[in-house]
This record gives structure tokens, sequence and C-alpha cells, in this order.
DNA sequence: AAACCGGGGAA
DNA sequence: TTCCCAGGTTT
């Protein structure tokens, strides 16, 4: 045991001198304001550094500050946010932005206890955005930090429950040297994404090869231990579109739960025993619009953490004596709407929000990338 | 403890 | 195809 604290010490040493020699440049590197650490941290969540770097940039951009982004529309964020997935970390992100203005007076606490009341930092945020913004000695751990530690020290239990994280916790704690935390974290972030690779890890271009536990024994294939992980469950959904004049019927999705707060056609789970017409109506009557599905437009399969879609859109034609007055009571609510279209401005009974919008106007609203994908094959259909 | 929550890049 | 990534929240 204190065998193994003398040995994190000194990986932490290397790693860290490893770092300061030829660490990445990256956006987020070239500042210590908190805000722009804690936005490019919870971008990074699950999301790869080549990915979140146009995003990044984007949202400085349109938001420079913990201010800009508090007063910021829901709307705006997502829309920002859009392509990214985890949406929910976008709503916290805004959330958490109103916190820190009406609670910390503007200023990202730097408290271990505090900062984690703000809404998505949790651990390794909170970790991140101390060691790197305010130069304090605590860990970051990430997917990354798992992966390398368990390497280097052999770590048998699971890295994915409570015993194996507090064990890798403990060890990237006892690895920083003194007023380094930052440049150990990073140093972490780096080897794991660039040499200590989840298959086929670059040992040769390792600083800590001679250290490394796994490396010697030939075993770096077993680490980091895993528990089974289930895998997506088969869900059949079907949307319905309708077109009128040139508008198109679109839905926002509810607060809360997948995609929430994003704009789709209208859509529901197809229930055993219902045909896929028939939840496609079902999908348009829960959205306010009486109409009938009929002709399939296209088909696509998109695959969540823990969904698999089979994903089908059907263009829905009114009932002549149902269009007139469907048509006009909802488009009633969209003219309503002059210039965006938000949850805000567009009321509607329920949990959602529904409007006929433009193809113009559409495009400015955040859809998730399923339903993108499919506007080509809808185009070439003649929807608009 | 387990489930929920996206999307894309790499092998 | 398969894996899994700079995780956090809810149940």
């Amino acid at each position: 045991m204190e065998r193994e604290r003398e040995l994190a010490v000194r990986v932490g040493q290397i790693l860290v001198e490893w770092y300061e020699r030829q660490h990445r440049d990256l956006p987020w590197r070239k500042t210590r304001d908190p805000y722009r650490i804690w936005v490019s941290e919870t971008m990074l969540q699950q999301t790869r550094v080549e990915t979140v770097i146009p995003y990044y940039e984007r949202f400085l951009e349109e938001f420079p500050s913990v201010r800009d982004l508090a007063q910021a529309a829901e709307e705006e964020v997502l829309k920002q946010w859009e392509g990214l997935g985890y949406y929910s970390r976008a709503q916290n992100l805004l959330r958490g932005a109103q916190v820190v203005m009406e609670r910390f007076g503007g200023r990202v606490p730097d408290d271990p206890e505090v900062i984690r009341e703000i809404p998505g930092v949790g651990p390794y945020t909170a970790g991140a955005i101390l060691s790197i913004a305010y130069g304090r000695d605590v860990p970051a751990v990430d997917g990354n930090g798992l992966r390398v530690f368990a390497r280097i020290f052999l770590v048998d239990e699971p890295v994915d429950k409570p015993a194996g994280r507090r064990k890798i916790s403990s060890l990237m704690q006892a690895a920083i040297p003194p007023g380094h935390g930052g440049a150990l974290n990073q140093a972490v972030m780096d080897l794991g994404s660039g040499v200590c690779l989840p298959r086929a890890p670059r040992c040769r271009d390792c600083p800590v090869l001679r250290w490394c536990r796994a490396a010697e024994e030939g075993v770096w294939a077993e680490y980091p231990v895993k528990t089974k992980k289930k895998p997506p469950r088969p869900t059949r959904v079907a949307a319905g579109l309708a077109s009128w004049q040139g508008y198109l019927f679109v839905r926002r999705r509810p607060d809360q739960g997948l995609l929430a707060g994003l704009w789709e056609f209208p859509s529901v789970e197809v229930r055993s025993g219902e045909s896929w017409e028939e939840a496609a109506s079902r999908a348009m009557a829960e959205a306010g619009l009486d109409v009938e599905a009929a002709e399939p437009l296209a088909r696509a399969e998109h695959v969540f953490s823990h969904l698999k879609w089979d994903f089908r859109v059907y263009r829905c034609t009114a009932r002549p004596e149902q269009m007139s007055r469907d048509v006009l009571q909802v488009l009633s609510v969209a003219e309503r709407t002059s210039g965006g279209v938000g949850k805000d401005q567009v009321p509607w009974p329920g949990d959602s929000a529904a409007a006929w919008v433009s193809a113009q106007a559409l495009g400015h609203l955040p859809f998730p990338a399923v339903y993108r994908k499919i506007w080509p094959l809808l185009k070439e259909k003649g929807v608009w």
C-alpha cells in the first residue's frame, strides 16, 4: 500500500514533466477563465475532443460570459448544442449559469463542496474546473484516468463501480505533485486519448512505461475491468409529417426525457398490435392535429445509448372537412409567433408546443440528428 | 445499483 | 459491425 503511494508520486512527477514538455494545444487551454473551462468540460462529457472544438468556439462567441449565458433563451442554447447529444447537459449549463449569477454573484465557486451545487457539475467537472482554473490539487477522474491508472496499478475492482472509482481517485490524488493538479489531470487526459488507447495502446510512446504493471505483465487488454452493459432495446417509432401551403407541422418535445426540448415531426412509439400508420396518426392527434397517416415517406435506423430506433415517417393528409378547421385553428397559434418559435412563444395545451413553420424557419429550430438524417429523403419526395 | 441520456469517430 | 468516449442525474 505504501509502495503503491510512492509509485503514484513518481508517476505523477513524470506525467507533469511530460505534459509541460509537449501538451496538445487546445482552445480551452488558452484560458484560465473558470466559465470557459466549465463550458469545455461540460461539452467534453462523453464526447471526443475533435467533435467539441467547433462547438466550443461557436458557443463562446454566442455566450462569452456567464452573464450572457444566464440571460439566453433555452431555445438558443439548444440550437448551439444541436448534434452534440446528451441535451440535458445544455439545459444544466444554462440553469447552472443562472445559479451562478443568482447565488454566487456571477463568480464560479472555488470551493469543492459549493461548486457541486451547480446543476450538471459532478465529481469530474468539479475536479477539472477547480484544478485547471483555480489551481487546486484535486483529481478529475474521467474515462482516461480510469483506464490509465487501472493499467499502471493493475486495479482489479471494476472501475464503473464506486469501490473501483474510489481506488482510482485515491491513486490520482496521490499522484498530484503539490501545486500541479491541473497539469496532472490534463496530462492523464492527453495520455489516455493519445497514447494509452483502449484497444491499441502505443506503449513505446508512453512516458511511464517503466512503471506500468499492465505493460510489464502484458495484460493491458484486460484493464480497466468493467461490468457488462445491456444492449440497446429495439423500438419502433412512427412520425407524421403534415404540410400545408409550404408550412410543416412540428412539435417541441417535453422538457424531460429523451431529446428534451428539441423539435420533431410528431412521433410516438408504436404499440404492440398497432400498425405504423395508426401510430403515426395517433402521434398527430396527440400533437393536436386530427389527420390520417397515408403514404410512407422515409425510414432510418438510429442507435442511442439504450435504444435502437426503427424510425419511419408518414405523410399525413387531412380529411377535407377536418382540414380547414384544424389547420386554421393551429395556424392561428403559429401566427402569433413573430420570428422565433419557441416554447415560450407558442402557447399550446399540454406539456409541449406545436406549430406550423416554413422550411426556412424550421432550419432555425434545434432538431435531433435522426430527423436531420431523413431530410434529404423527404426533399426527394417533394414534401417541400 | 441500475437505468437513463446522443452522436460520431475509429478499428 | 463493435466499441466507447474529458459523466451527471434520477430512480
